[in-house]
DNA sequence: AACTATTTATAAGA
DNA sequence: TTCTTATAAATAGTT
């Protein structure tokens, strides 16, 4: 529908292109608005050009989410919706995981989940704590130990400093006299 | 275009809606696959019929979901974005409470993260840790006396069968002779 | 952006 | 639905 026919194929000249796009997107764009009043369809139409300008038209009394919502359901494909039922299983797994961990801690404060260990178990637990408190106790040794050498260690930094200044002062005193 | 002019309104006639929307629905298929084509665009077209049934077109070389994404960056709206995001909140606060848990299990039994804690904090872990030691050891009395206890009403009352059975027996004797 | 010769789409009819 | 065809509409090439 021109001057003359053409081919349906890529237009390598990019201005006569653009010009192209111009003039048929209007007119897609067109075929679209009536499409939807004469038959009263719901349309969506969505065009990037080769610089990725958006152009779209959705039909009036709908939205592009509705329209791309009824477009999965239709079509039976998922879309995102892969992706946010992963996210939905990662979630789940945290929480399993999270619950577990809780418990673990339960059972070392000695809570009420302690019901579900047999004897053995008591005895493993029991032991666990005891070395845990072994090993906390000379943490705390560690720690106080090593402040009160930092203590020990200023101190004597501090007396030898003063100790010096003192005798700078007797020699300044002494070549005053 | 076509043997008389028409009004851009809805056909009211059933059957002639339904047999323009197929015409039409043809023909902006047929320009969508040009525009693409002749323009190099990137083209997606979703119609639904009156009767909710879906025709698309989407260009090659490219996807529907990769037309939304495109869609959505290039419209600035969000669509189904929101519910993702606050998924991914979710999944963010679970993994933080884990980190947690762990870290406190981990000062529990004594392992590198004693480090951060203080002399006061190493005193309060300790104490608990003991408590729990305690619960943990009045537990595992209370179970193998509650098990001893069962053991014993057991023997008791297999010891009360066998007599009872024995006495029956030595009755039973007694008649025969 | 307009113009217009042609091609293309399609309304009505079969 | 599909085909036919007269006519309306779209648009390629030009200004």
């Amino acid at each position: 529908m021109g001057r003359g026919k053409i081919e349906i194929k890529r237009i390598e000249n990019p201005t006569n292109r653009q010009v192209t796009y111009s003039k048929r997107r209007a007119g897609i764009l067109k075929k679209a608005k009536e499409l939807n009043v004469l038959c009263d369809a719901q349309v969506a139409l969505i065009m990037f050009s080769t610089t990725d300008k958006l152009t779209d038209f959705v039909s009036p009394n709908t939205t592009m989410k509705k329209t791309f919502d009824m477009y999965q359901q239709a079509s039976g494909t998922n879309l995102w919706n892969s992706h946010y039922e992963k996210m939905q299983e990662a979630l789940k797994k945290q929480k399993e995981t999270n619950r577990k961990l809780r418990k673990e801690i339960g059972q070392r404060v000695g809570g009420e989940d302690l019901s579900d260990l047999s004897f053995e178990e008591l005895c493993g637990l029991e032991q666990h704590l005891e070395s845990s408190v072994k090993i906390v106790a000379q943490r705390k040794f560690t720690q106080i130990t090593t402040q009160t050498e930092t203590s020990k260690k200023k101190i004597k930094s501090l007396e030898e400093m003063h100790n010096n200044l003192l005798h700078e002062y007797k020699d300044l005193r002494k070549n005053m006299h």
